[in-house]
Formats: structure tokens, sequence, C-alpha cells
DNA sequence: AGAGTATTTAGGCAATTAACGAAATGTTTT
DNA sequence: AAAACATTTCGTTAATTGCCTAAATACTCT
């Protein structure tokens, strides 16, 4: 499966309900500002945001294409981070590791009180974060079905989104691998969910 | 990921240099003539071509969700056998490369009893050796759908494992892909299996 | 070759986009 | 709470799109 990233994230703000929502979504998602977007586009960032609030119903391709080759070459000069995280995260996992994309994105407080989650740690950052989208996991497949090194590296495919883990009993062994996550890269899960 | 056939296309549409060239070559590739398709979008089929032709150098993305949409539509309506077709194209290589791992270490010698497996080269070496897992690989459809480069590369992510080729009658292919591997990395499968 | 169908070309016009800049409003940070 | 920065709003205009119709070309098939 060749798909390029671009062409994911071009394909889906151009199928977008709200392409705005979905260019501000993956802006975000790489950590640019619109002014920093702006500049590198030789643009207004009033140009942007008019673009991200949906001013445009239908902008054209050209618009979309320069957009989404600015976020990955601003990220590849950066180290390339991002993209590095995002391409792996396209690796599929289907049936153990379901993951969903919100179409905006979502305080996670809102996301919390939607799912009837108690928080057990940290309910000072519940306040602030946005999350985008989750991936469930299947604790027992998981444990059975992935090899390790699979496992510890799901935690460095999830910026802003939330974990969920089904068939858990103790928090135990999922916070483990979160914790050997922070290791191997600085992104880590938003939102850890024990089912 | 379940990346939707609808934003492959898209995406690749919209990224294209030119759009014009890449709609046609969809709309062909689902065996849709223009008339057919200005028909089910309510326009002429001058407008179908005119797009096709390059006449607009930056369509507006809703045009392309249509269009995207409509072919989508269309074969679905004819039995979606292109849809299928595609969707398998784009299908991941989970099913050539089919991984496990063990829970403990094992000799290889008591895996290779296990899998009634008869020994044609380094007998002395299948003494000292544990392996952690293993990895099928269906050689037919390796040969035919991998990249020669993640053919490459899969060897460097077997140390300690086994490797075994279904559907092989002679050891030749597989071989010299592991003496290639040689020289990419170090890291080498332990065993490998011709089944 | 000629009828019939599919595609391309082109002029035209209303609707929309692309982009700017300036002022208003939010958010951090110190 | 002010300075500094980021984002939103919105009036404006030139340029482009979206779509049409009609006429000119291609492509099949018999």
């Amino acid at each position: 499966m060749a798909e390029k990233l671009e062409t994911i994230i071009a394909g889906e703000i151009c199928l977008s309900k709200e392409p705005g929502s979905s260019m501000k979504k993956w802006r975000e998602i790489f950590g640019i500002s619109q002014t920093e977007l702006a500049q590198f586009l030789k643009v207004s960032s009033s140009t942007i945001s008019d673009y991200e609030g949906g001013r445009r119903k239908s902008p054209g391709i050209g618009v979309v294409s320069r957009l989404v080759e600015s976020l990955i070459t601003i990220d590849k000069k950066q180290g390339g981070k991002v993209v590095k995280q995002l391409e792996r995260d396209f690796k599929p996992k289907e049936e153990i590791f379901n993951t969903h994309e919100f179409f905006a994105s979502m305080p996670a407080k809102e996301f919390a009180s939607k799912i009837e989650a108690e928080c057990i740690a940290n309910p000072s950052k519940l306040k602030e974060m946005q999350i985008y989208g989750y991936t469930i996991i299947d604790s027992l497949k998981a444990i059975l079905d992935v090899p390790v090194q699979d496992y510890i590296q799901l935690f460095g495919k999830t910026p802003e989104r939330a974990l969920i883990f089904t068939q858990v009993e103790s928090g135990r062994s999922p916070m483990i691998a979160v914790k050997v996550g922070r290791f191997s890269t600085e992104m880590r899960p938003s939102i850890v969910v024990l089912h």
C-alpha cells in the first residue's frame, strides 16, 4: 500500500463535508500555526483563517495541494517527526487496533462525558486537551498476537488521540506500555481509557 | 487503517499535476463514459470534457468530490465490480507476511521437530539456536505483489525468528532473498523453512 | 463509406474564489 | 495587565470557475 500520506490528507480534505475544519485539523496535527503556514505559502494569515473558517465552500484543489505539501515540507524541515509518526500510523493492524478519526477536534472533557468515563488520573489535563480520534485496543488479542515492538510503537502513533483498552481488569499492563512509549518518542496518547 | 478508496482517488486527483488527466484515468478505470457520468451528475458532457482536458487549472474540491462519489455510486449500482477489485489492489500485505511471537524462546531443534521439518543445511547450528517467533510468507503472493525493497527489508526484521515459505518447490528464490538480506543488515532469520 | 455515438473545442456569462488589508477578538507569556 | 502573538471577521476586487449551448472532431460498427 503505497498510498502517500499527502494523498490521504488531500483526499480527506477534499471529501470532507467541512473542508475548512479538516484543513485546520491537519494543520494542528502538524503543530504549525496559521501565521507560520501563511508565511510559507506567501499569503496573509487571514487567508488561511478564511479557509479554515469555511468561508469558501469549495476551495480549488490548487489550494488544497499547496496546503498539504506545505505542511509536509515544513515538518520535514523540522526533522519530519510528524510525518514519520503518521506514516507508521497508517500501517494496518485492523482487528486489534481499531482507529477512528473525528471530523473535527473535540475537547477531551466532552469526549470523556460522552463515553461516561471516570477520570482516574491527571484531571487537570483533561480540561485543556483536544482530541482528534481514538484507537480501540483489544487488550487480550494485543497481548497474544502483537509483537512487543509494535505494541510499544503504537504509543508513539497516537498524538492527539484517545486510546481505549477493552477487556482490562486492572490498568496495569497498558500503563506499563504507555510508560515505555515515553522513551521511544515524545508523542503520546492524550487520553487512555480502560474499558 | 481503512483508508477509503474515495479518499485515495480524491487525494490523487487533488495532488496531480494534471488533475484533468487523473479524473479521466479514474473514469476510464471505472469504465464509465463521459456521457454517462455527465447524466448522473446532471451536467452537460462538455463540462466533463472541459475538466478532463484541463481547461480549469484548479477545479474546486466540490467538483472532485462529486466526481469521485459518482464513479463509485455508478459502479455500485452495476454490482460494484471495479470497487471490489480496487479494494483488493489496495489491500495490505498482512496476508502475505503473517508474523507470530512466542511467549518464550524455544530451541530451534524443538521448533523443527514440532513442525516435522527436515534439516537440509547447517545441522550444527540447529542445535544451539533459540527462536522467538516465526513469520509465514506466502511465496507466490510475495513474489507477485511485494515490491523488492519491502521484500529485502523483511529479512532485516527477522532476527531470532524462523521464516517459513509456503508454496515453494525449490528453495531457490527465498534463499536469494536471504542472501541479499545479509548485505542490507546484519540481522537475519535464524531458520528458513520451506513448506 | 456513412450512420450513430463519444469526445473535444470554444464563446459566453453568472457565480464563486483567491487574496488582501485593517480592525476586532482571543490566547499566552511575562 | 500589558505586551506580544495568533486567530477571526469582513469589505473589496480581479481572476477564475462552473456550467451552458452549439459546432467541430474523433471513434465505432455494419
